[in-house]
DNA sequence: TCCTTTATAGCACGGTCATGCTACGTTGAT
DNA sequence: ATCAACGTAGCATGACCGTGCTATAAAGGA
């Protein structure tokens, strides 16, 4: 044999020309030809490693879901803070930071969410991709309800909340922050961001565990 | 000549065609063989009203945001309650009826926010599309800063608020809610997008108002 | 050394695309 | 009745697309 090649490694390199072609020219002209292009591989070597166009796509956005799956869980692993003794107001700020955890206010998560948004709004026509959207959608829901149940135990939030209402409001606030993000950055840059999300954090929680 | 056509009226028939492609395909299926089978022309007689295939994508979402703005201004005009006596609890639902009016709550507006989603998010990769993506934003965020001023003058909302804070907050909601309705109609339908406009309005207006 | 396996490369085909150009009716004014 | 204007239709071209298929090169076990 030639090189001796990793061949899911390579598909992951095929996967990330996909994500640049898609932020740069659009998911359409993720061709295979494109994609091959931007990868610096001939078309007959990718299509070694793929069954076709279709596939591409499909493993490209599957290891996408995974691969932001996995960061949101690690990131929600680190900024966890187990101590219950800490003061209230460390735990609200610690809610916050985890909220903002999704927002792209960096450029790297910046350049993520330009292919998340991409690859949901295509799903809705392509159905292959749907899965792996409805995924990413419900680990992120999954992650603001047991967040906010968290901090509802620990007392943080306002009384009477529908801790399911809220989570659709915090849920549809971080996806819009994100979109209005990706489509209009000079209107809604990182400041703009975080201010939104700090707003509404104040909003949702008990004053008293903010002193 | 023959039929006598007029020929806005034609290039409108045809940005409806459109419309229905990209709904039902994505913008991307929407070529000039595509468009004018849907629009039941001939490929020959739609070249007849546009220079080319770019001509009809600017011309298509150009009517879309000239047509979404007249119907903004148009539902704001007909709900806007100018009278000055009525008690705070009938302007602060007429303040949410307005925002409602956005949401994709029934068929209609729900087709209109699928082809609004695809326009903007494809505007980010299709630089002639651009500002009237553009358009669309400022036209839905002045609206939302005028109805919070002047419900700010009405002392109906919270004291100390920020009012553009505030509507960066309200419309990030908004555009979130439109969205999450467009990809996952499932998750949220009519009556839980109602929920949470109505919870978000609550929380920003002063409870005093409310009796 | 040879030969099987695997990576790489690319040709050829059929299809769709946008578009330049030509041709054909149809219509209404002259 | 004639003809210029305009709507309609479609052919020809060249580009890009996905994909079936074949060919070459490299590597490691026999």
């Amino acid at each position: 044999m030639p090189k001796v090649v990793d061949p899911e490694e390579r598909r992951r390199e095929v996967a990330e020309a996909v994500f640049r072609v898609a932020r740069r020219e659009g998911l359409e002209q993720a061709s295979l030809r494109n994609v091959a292009a931007e990868a610096g591989l001939a078309i007959g070597s990718v299509r070694h490693y793929f069954d076709g166009q279709a596939d591409i796509m499909i493993f490209a956005m599957r290891y996408f879901a995974q691969r932001a799956g996995e960061r949101l869980k690690a990131r929600a692993q680190r900024l966890k803070t187990p101590d219950p003794d800490a003061p209230p107001a460390e735990h609200v700020a610690a809610l916050e930071a985890l909220f903002a955890e999704v927002l792209p206010l960096d450029g790297e998560r910046r350049e993520e969410a330009e292919v998340w948004l991409t690859f949901v709004t295509s799903a809705r026509t392509h159905p292959g991709l749907e899965p792996y959207a409805t995924q990413m959608h419900e680990n992120l829901r999954g992650l603001i309800v047991r967040l906010l149940q968290a901090a509802d135990g620990l007392g943080l939030l306002r009384a009477g909340l529908d801790i399911e209402a809220e989570a659709d409001r915090v849920h549809v606030l971080l996806d819009g922050l994100t979109m209005h993000a990706v489509l209009r950055p000079a209107a809604l840059g990182p400041e703009e961001l975080s201010a939104v999300l700090h707003r509404h954090v104040t909003e949702i929680t008990d004053p008293a565990a903010r002193r």
